[in-house]
Formats: C-alpha cells, sequence, structure tokens
DNA sequence: CGACGGGACGC
DNA sequence: CGACGGGACGC
C-alpha cells in the first residue's frame, strides 16, 4: 500500500505556506485571502472548494485521463494541469478542485500513493495544494517518531500509531539509498490522538528488533527550505509543547516559528461562521484553533479535536469554584486510597527501556488509583454536555482495532483513546495489534469511581476529557514501563498549566497524575489546589468563563519577572499575549469588581518562587522526577508544591532556554542571569 | 520584485 | 540520536 516513503496519505503540504496575508484574491491561487476574522465573509460562496495537488502525473496525462479517476471520489469542480508558462510543458502535476474538504479527504485516502495513472512511474500523489489546508481552516499534529526499525514500513508505523488515532501521514526519513533512518513522521489531525501517541508510546513501545523504545514527540517545525517563504505557517501546533528545554529553540519573542498563524478554524463550514469575538484570535500562537464557543458549536472540536483545544470552555454558563475544588478532591481521594506497591512488572518481551532517560524502574502503577474519572461522572448536569461532542470525523474512519466507538459523550475521547491501547507495548512481532481486548473504556467503575460523590459541577468537558485521556494512558502505560512516568509528565507539562485561572483542574490532575505516577500518593493536592486555586480562584465565577477562553496565565519567574504560560500549548512568553489581555478585559467587564483575578497568577506563583528555588540543584525537570520517585513519602507540603512547580518551572524553563536560544549562550545553570539579560535586551514585561 | 538574517552553551 | 517528501498556481 501506500507509500512507504511518502506516507500514508498526503497531507503534508503545509510545509511551504505563504504567509498567509496577501489579499490578492486574484483567482484561487495560494494566498488566497479566505474569510479571516474581519476579512469579508466569503466562506460561503468563494471558499467552498478544496483544492489538491496531484503529482506524479504523467506529462502525457490529459484532463480526460485524470479527471474520471478523481470524479470517482467526489465532485469536482476543476482539474487543472500544471504546465510550464513558457514552454508549455506538462509539469507531471495538476491541481483537482473539489467542492468539499470531505470529498478531498475521501480522494487523498483513495488514491494517494495507491493508484498508477497509465503512462505513470509510480503511484500519484494526492494532497492538498499548498494553504489548502490552513485555507480550510485545518490543523495537523505531526510527531518525530524516532528509534523506529530500519525495516519497518510505513504502514507497519501506522499501525502502531492508528491505535490514537487515525493516521494522516507517515513519513520515514530515509538516506541516499532510500534506507530508513529509523525516523519519521506520523501526522495526525487531533491533538489528543497525537498527545495519546505520545503518552504510550513514547519510550515505552520498542519495536521488534530495537534495543531502544520509540521516540515520539511533537515534530520541530520543519527546517525551512531554501526559497521558503518563510518556516511553517502553521501547524506543528506540538511543537510548542515539547517539553526538553534544551531543545527549545525558539525565540521567546512569541512567534515563534510557527508562531501567530492561526488558521480560522472550519473557515469552510458554512453553518458555523467563526463566531468569536477579536479576542480569540489575534494571539493563538498557531496552537490550533481554540476559539472557544460561544454557544453550542459544535464544529469547532471537529478540528480542535475535542478535549482541552477548543471546546475547551463552558457553553454559556460559567464554571463554578466549588467544582474545581470538589475535583482535586476528588482526584485527590482518588489517588491516595491506593498506593500500589513498587512491584515492577516488566513483561519478559518487554526489554527493559531504561534508555535515554535515565528514569529509576518504574513504580509499577496500580491501575486503580489512577483510574479516570469515569465519563459517566463528568457532570451530566453540566451546560456543555450538550456542545454536542464534536463528532470526530476520525472516529467515523476505518479504525481496525478502534472500531465503533458509541456515540456517546465520550466519543471523543475513544476517538482519541481507542480502546486499543496496547497492553503489550513491547513489539514483539511488528504486531501492533497486540491482543489486547481490554475495554478499559468501559472498565468498571471501581471504586474510586463512585466513591466521591463529588463531582466537579461544570468542569469543561474537554478539560475533562483531556485528564482523563492522560490518566487513563498513563495507566495503561505504566503497566509496562517506567518511561511511561515521564512521558506522562512530559505530557502534563504540555498541557497543564501551573497555575492559572484556567483550571484548578488541570493542575490537579497533573498533580494527582503525579503522584500516581511516583507511587507517592501523599496527600498534597487538598494543599495545593484548595489553598491557592480554591481560595484565590473563589472570587469570581464569571471568571472561569474568561478562563475557558483563554489558556494564558501569568507566572512569575523566579527572578521575579512575569511570564505567561499557555496551558495548551505549553508554550511560555515574556510578554503577555494578547489573548490574556482581551480575557482579562472581559473579565473586568464581567465582573467588575474582582480586579484580583489577575494578581491571582502571580501571587501563587511567587508563593512557589522558593520551591522552585530551592529544586534547582536538580538541574532539570527529569532530575526532579527522579527524585520525586524516590521520595519515599514526600511530604505533604513538599510534594504538592513541588509537583506543581515542576509543570510551572518547566514552562519556565522554556522561556530560559527560549532566550538562550535567541543568543544568550547561558546554561540553566546560570539561566537567571540569561534569563534577566535577555528581558533587559528585550523590553522587559512586568518590570 | 523579494523572501530569513544571526549563532552554536556545556555536560 | 535519526528532523521533513519532486514537481506547486496554468487557463
Amino acid at each position: 500500500m501506500s507509500g512507504e516513503g511518502s506516507g500514508e496519505y498526503g497531507f503534508n503540504t503545509y510545509q511551504q505556506q505563504q504567509q498567509q496575508q496577501q489579499p490578492q484574491l486574484s483567482g484561487q491561487k495560494r494566498g488566497f485571502s479566505f474569510s479571516g476574522r474581519g476579512g469579508s465573509p466569503d466562506r460561503f460562496d468563494r471558499g467552498s472548494f478544496a483544492k489538491l495537488f496531484v503529482g506524479s502525473v504523467p506529462r502525457t496525462a490529459t484532463e480526460e485521463d485524470i479527471r474520471p479517476l478523481f470524479e470517482e471520489h467526489g465532485n469536482v469542480i476543476e482539474v487543472a494541469l500544471i504546465k510550464d508558462k513558457k514552454t508549455g510543458q506538462h509539469q507531471g502535476c495538476c491541481f483537482i478542485k473539489y467542492t468539499t474538504s470531505e470529498d478531498a479527504d475521501q480522494a487523498i485516502r483513495a488514491l494517494h500513493n495507491q493508484h498508477t495513472l497509465p503512462g505513470g512511474i509510480g503511484p500519484i500523489q494526492v494532497r492538498y495544494a499548498d494553504g489548502e489546508r490552513e485555507r480550510l481552516g485545518a490543523v495537523e499534529y505531526k510527531l518525530f517518531v524516532g528509534s523506529l526499525n530500519k525495516q519497518a514500513t510505513a504502514k507497519e508505523i501506522e499501525e502502531i500509531f492508528s491505535k490514537y488515532g487515525r493516521v494522516e501521514d507517515v513519513y520515514l526519513m530515509r538516506d541516499e539509498n532510500k534506507q530508513s533512518r529509523g525516523c519519521g513522521f506520523v501526522k495526525y489531525s487531533n491533538r489528543d490522538m497525537a498527545l495519546s501517541a505520545i503518552n504510550a508510546l513514547n519510550g515505552i513501545y520498542t519495536m521488534r528488533g530495537c534495543d531502544q523504545p520509540l521516540i515520539v514527540r511533537f515534530a520541530d517545525p520543519k527546517r525551512p527550505r531554501h526559497g521558503d517563504s518563510r518556516g511553517p505557517t502553521f501547524g506543528d501546533p506540538g511543537s510548542g509543547p515539547r517539553l526538553d528545554p534544551p531543545g527549545a529553540r525558539f525565540p521567546p519573542n512569541a512567534s515563534v516559528p510557527m508562531g501567530d498563524r492561526m488558521p480560522p478554524p472550519n473557515a469552510w463550514r458554512p453553518m458555523h461562521p467563526p463566531n468569536m469575538g477579536p479576542s480569540s484570535n489575534a494571539d493563538n500562537h498557531g496552537m490550533e484553533p481554540q476559539w472557544f464557543p460561544r454557544s453550542g458549536d459544535t464544529t469547532l472540536a471537529i478540528n480542535a479535536g475535542g478535549p482541552m483545544t477548543g471546546i475547551g470552555g463552558p457553553i454559556d454558563g460559567c464554571f463554578k469554584v466549588e467544582s474545581l475544588t470538589s475535583m482535586s478532591q476528588q482526584n485527590f481521594n482518588q489517588s491516595v486510597p491506593h498506593i500500589p506497591p513498587l512491584n515492577q512488572e516488566i513483561s519478559p518481551l518487554q526489554k527493559p527501556v531504561q534508555s535515554s532517560q535515565e528514569l529509576p524502574p518504574a513504580h509499577q502503577l496500580h491501575p486503580e488509583p489512577q483510574a479516570p474519572m469515569p465519563y459517566s461522572q463528568i457532570p451530566s448536569q453540566s451546560s456543555f454536555r450538550q456542545v454536542g461532542q464534536p463528532q470526530l470525523p476520525l472516529s467515523a474512519g476505518k479504525q481496525g482495532t478502534s472500531g465503533q466507538f458509541p456515540t456517546t459523550q465520550s466519543q471523543i475521547h475513544q476517538s482519541a483513546l481507542p480502546a486499543s491501547i496496547p497492553r503489550v507495548l513491547h513489539d514483539t512481532n511488528f504486531q501492533p495489534n497486540t491482543p489486547f481486548t481490554t475495554n478499559q473504556q468501559q472498565a468498571p467503575p471501581s471504586v474510586h469511581q463512585r466513591q466521591q460523590p463529588l463531582q466537579p459541577h461544570q468542569q469543561s468537558p474537554s478539560q475533562l476529557a483531556q485528564m482523563l485521556s492522560h490518566q487513563k494512558q498513563t495507566l495503561q502505560a505504566s503497566l509496562h514501563s517506567s518511561q511511561q512516568v515521564f512521558s506522562q509528565l512530559q505530557q502534563q507539562v504540555q498541557m497543564i498549566q501551573p497555575y492559572s485561572q484556567t483550571s484548578t483542574m488541570q493542575q490537579n490532575a497533573a498533580i494527582a497524575n503525579k503522584q500516581q505516577s511516583t507511587n507517592s500518593t501523599a496527600a498534597p493536592i487538598g494543599d495545593v489546589s484548595s489553598s491557592t486555586s480554591a481560595t484565590t480562584v473563589a472570587p469570581g465565577i464569571s471568571q472561569n468563563t474568561a478562563l475557558a477562553k483563554c489558556n494564558w496565565t501569568e507566572h512569575l519567574s523566579p527572578e521575579g519577572f512575569k511570564y505567561y504560560y499557555n496551558s495548551v500549548t505549553g508554550e511560555s512568553r515574556w510578554e503577555k499575549p494578547e489573548e490574556l489581555a482581551l480575557s482579562e478585559k472581559q473579565q473586568q467587564r464581567l465582573l467588575g469588581q474582582h480586579s484580583q483575578t489577575q494578581s491571582q497568577p502571580s501571587m501563587i506563583s511567587a508563593h512557589q518562587v522558593p520551591q522552585m528555588q530551592q529544586a534547582q540543584p536538580q538541574s532539570d525537570f527529569q532530575g526532579q522526577i527522579l527524585h520525586q520517585q524516590q521520595m519515599q513519602q514526600p511530604s505533604f507540603q513538599a510534594y504538592g508544591v513541588t509537583g506543581h512547580q515542576n509543570v510551572q518551572d518547566v514552562g519556565y524553563k522554556q522561556l530560559q532556554a527560549s532566550a538562550i536560544s535567541a543568543g544568550d549562550p547561558g546554561r540553566y545553570s546560570n539561566g537567571i542571569h540569561t534569563t534577566q539579560d535577555w528581558m533587559w535586551k528585550n523590553k522587559p514585561a512586568g518590570v
């Protein structure tokens, strides 16, 4: 099937986009300006098409040869052979315009790398034309995958990854001799899928014949190609969230490589004009559509991929503070009861996966305590329940094992988290479809699930989902590897915001997970969350409304400088993201009297500063984790704080790293100087 | 028409 | 330990 080297599907054109703004609506060429906000609402008319680029078209082919083929998969508006302007020579490629992206998708799936035109040398390449995906509001999540068996085919890799969602594309990196380099890229269209895959595979799944587990992380932004207008203009939604600080190579000036290029979500969807206020887009730095629905806008989630991305917010109402607290309680309680023994259960087949991370043997986690909050517990009484869980297109797809997902509220989740999450993470025979039948999803809501009557009242479903997703993954993965711990944390870092206006829940989830992961089920959560968030957050109900819209939160670096952290993307910035600013304004407007809101995060951060510094010696995230893991019984206080600190610290460190990469050769050890220097030179924020 | 510059820790 | 695919906007 599909191309070995060119990927399963052809979604990989985001690489050379034009820098979006080039309002020259000349025909429909690239650079076509779509109905961005403020722009003319051409989302209804001119925008209703999806253009594909088709490569490997025999130069002898005519439209008549091509059109029929494509018409089998959708309504073809146009077939445009590309010829050299001067010579009139057929360039061996063409554009196919479909009326809908659905048709286009189908065509890609059916034809890309699967059909060879008469006279053709190889199968045609079918993918969206440059800029199309963005134009259509699509976002892709590309993962870098390393430590692949060099013999593995794209197909096999796809099989492994398809457990976490439909794989849009697999690209194997090859050397001059076409030999696999042992690494490649896997794309998903949904962030949660990507996260699931990372969480479940990174450092855990070892391919047969390999002595190291897969490396799975969000891909770096693609190396800009000569002649490219500029780095990627979108996508790489995940590169931000990456953990490893040392890797941070983006200037802190926000708009990192994949900076501000937020494509309007679903621009092509007539029914749901982007109804977000001016506040939404401005500063979304390309992570993904984060516009939050104002009122049951179901389309959003389609791209956003559900949890935590787009539909983070309450639909109309506001979150209740209590819920946050109770949530934390719940997690807390859930995790406490079971302090799993350190018995490590490593499959005979599973190779010890220590590798790079150098984590101590995993403390075997017990599933129970970590079981995610059951969907059933997701406040069904909450308003967002009806948000109409976005029907992820992917779930409908041909997910082999994942199969049918009940069309329930948990759909998103299930899509993102197919039941087939491998239990046997070690690949013994290239059979990703490991015998794995557990329906973790429907796994009995054991004890913890019902134990707590406490229910978060109005958590964003996305947040809940996200959290659950994580926990579940964590749980499952951890059954077989310690790496999972790291992975988990990694993931948390990506999605959790240290302190926030956004959600206490995420924090709690993070902490809870940490506890669970580390086995140290002490009892910190209550402390941290209740004392800080619960209390401080209390003042505003509507605050949460705003919260739901902004993933940015303000924090203080150890040096006392303010910085901003995005809980969803993991990005950190020195300057206040406009999104947050607007969010705050909105809050002010709504609350009027609650001017505290803003300072809140700072307070908390400040409160944590000492802890962070204290932990500095640990030098890095992993070190801290390690440290924690070794702690037998972390103190209540210490643990909780530390837990947070980790997350926050990472965010902060990213900034440091950024600063460093910005040209300041400093290390973490002297990061303070680095940071300050940088800030000094670059219009310090908050000083 | 033109289209990414700079620089490259220290372990 | 590996980092991005051939060609790309004609009429």
